[in-house]
DNA sequence: CACAAGTATTATAAATCTGTTACGTTATGC
DNA sequence: GCATAACGTAACAGATTTATAATACTTGTG
C-alpha cells in the first residue's frame, strides 16, 4: 500500500503549488514544496519521496536541470510540468531521466491521476505486488465505460463522446450518487485556467443525456440533477 | 514458461540502460544491469541470465570481446547492440558467438521483441516445449497479419505495407481496442531518438488506410480515430 | 552519383468540438 | 397562481483537432 506517499511539488508559482498541494492532500498524500530549482535538488536530495512533480520553466535552475542532477545520485520518480509551447520534446525523450510528464494547464484531477498511475508502475516494478485491482472498466445496469478503449456503451450500445463529455461522465461516474456542484466540475474536470460560465456545465450534461438518451432512456436518467446544487450519476438500486 | 526471465543490459550509456530497462519491466522480465565490458563479463559469469543485452562500443572492454570470453564458459545467449556504421559484419557472422544483433537507434518495442523471439528460440531447442502458443499470425475479421511472412491481408488480398505502416499496424493490432496517444505510438513505434511532430503519425494511418481501403472497405474501418486522444484498432463483434 | 522508395514536415482544408448567449421550461416559496 | 430562481434547450461563432495533399528530406541501391 502506497499509504501517505511524500510528494514534493516544485513550481516557482504559488497558486500551482497550492493548487496542486489541495488535490494531492486530499487524496491523503504527503506534500513538501519548493519554489526554486536549487532548493528543490536539496530537498529531493536529502528527502525520500515517492514522486517528484516538477516545474519545467524556473528561473536560474530549470526542471532539466534538476531531473539531471538528480539522477546522479537517486531514481526518485519525477514528472515534469511544462507549459504548452516548451521544449517537451527533450522531457519526452530519455535524456533527462523523467517518468512522465504533464502539460499546463493541466485539470487537477489529471495530476493526481498521473502521479497514482506513476506510484503504481513504480511499486510494480519493485515488489511484484498483486495488484491486479486497478480495473479500468466502470460496469452499471445500463452503462459501460470502457477506459482502454475509450469507449462507453449504454444497454449494449456504443456511445461516441466528445472528450469533455466523456471526462465530465467518467467523473461523475467514478464517484456514484455523490453530488457536485458546478462549480467543483469545472475545477475538476475543467483546466485550471477555466473561469467559465458554470452554465457550460448544464450545456454539457445535456449533450451527454441527449446522446445516453438516444440508445437507452435508462442510461440517460443515470444522471440526475440536484435541484438547486448540481448533479450527480445515480446508479439504481432496485 | 519464461516466467521472470532474467536479463542482463550492459551500455554505457545510462538512459539506454534506463529505457531498456523500463520496457522489459513492463514485459516482467527481471532487469540487472552493467555500464562496463568487465563488470558485465564478471555479473554473466557468476549469474545464469537468459539473455545479455550487449553494447558493442564501451571504453576498454567492447562487446565483442565480452562475448568471446564469456563463450569459453558458457553458452548465455547474447543480443549485440551495435551503432549504425559499426562493424555490423563481424558481430553478424558467427566468429563471435551472438545469437542476434540490433542497430541502434532501435525502437524499444524492437529490442522486447527480439529478447522475446530469442528466448523462444532457445527454449525450443533446449526443452523441445510444446510452446506453440506464440503464434506469430494475427488473424480478424477482414485482415491477417503473418508475421511469418511478413505478409498483410486484406479480405484474402496482400498489401504491401512499407516497414513504418507494417509496425504501426502491428502494434496497434496487438492490442484490439485500445486507444493509444499520437505520443505513446511515436515512443513505441518509432526509435528512440526521435522526437518529431505528432502528425507524423497522422499521416502514416492515412497512407495505412489508404491502402488497406483500396483493398478492402471493411478493413481500413478497423483504424479508428478517437477524437482528441488518439488512434485504436477496433475489431467488430457484429 | 543518380535514382527510387520511404519518411517527415508543412500548409491548407475539412470536420468536430466547445463556450456562450438567449430564450423556453420547470421547480419553489409565498 | 405568481414571481422568482434554477435548469433545459437550441443555435451560433470561434477554437481545436484531424484529414489530406504537396513538398522536402533521407536512405539504400545499383
Amino acid at each position: 500500500m502506497e499509504a501517505n506517499a511524500k510528494v514534493l511539488v516544485v513550481d516557482d508559482e504559488e497558486r500551482i503549488r497550492r493548487l496542486i498541494r489541495m488535490y494531492l492532500e486530499r487524496e491523503d498524500f504527503l506534500v513538501e514544496e519548493a519554489d526554486n530549482g536549487k532548493d528543490a535538488l536539496d530537498l529531493s536530495l536529502n528527502n525520500d519521496y515517492d514522486v517528484i512533480l516538477l516545474d519545467l520553466m524556473m528561473p536560474e535552475m530549470d526542471g532539466i536541470e534538476v531531473c539531471e542532477a538528480l539522477r546522479k545520485e537517486k531514481n526518485t520518480p519525477v514528472i515534469m510540468l511544462t507549459a504548452k509551447g516548451e521544449e517537451a520534446n527533450r522531457v519526452q525523450g530519455f535524456e533527462v531521466g523523467t517518468d512522465d510528464y504533464i502539460v499546463k494547464p493541466f485539470s487537477p484531477r489529471e495530476v493526481v491521476l498521473r502521479v497514482k498511475a506513476l506510484l503504481r508502475r513504480v511499486s510494480q516494478t519493485n515488489f511484484k505486488s498483486d495488484d491486479t485491482t486497478t480495473k479500468e472498466l466502470l460496469v452499471f445496469p445500463h452503462l459501460t465505460i470502457d477506459h482502454d478503449a475509450h469507449r462507453v456503451t449504454a444497454d449494449g450500445k456504443e456511445i461516441s463522446l466528445t472528450p469533455k463529455e466523456y471526462e465530465l461522465l467518467c467523473f461523475l461516474a467514478s464517484a456514484p450518487d455523490k453530488v457536485f456542484n458546478r462549480e467543483l466540475l469545472l475545477k475538476e474536470v475543467w483546466q485550471y485556467e477555466f473561469f467559465g460560465d458554470l452554465r457550460t456545465v448544464d450545456t454539457h450534461v445535456k449533450r451527454l443525456r441527449e446522446k445516453l438518451n438516444n440508445v437507452s432512456k435508462e442510461a440517460s436518467k443515470m444522471i440526475v440533477t440536484v435541484w438547486g446544487v448540481g448533479y450527480k450519476f445515480e446508479v439504481d438500486d432496485v
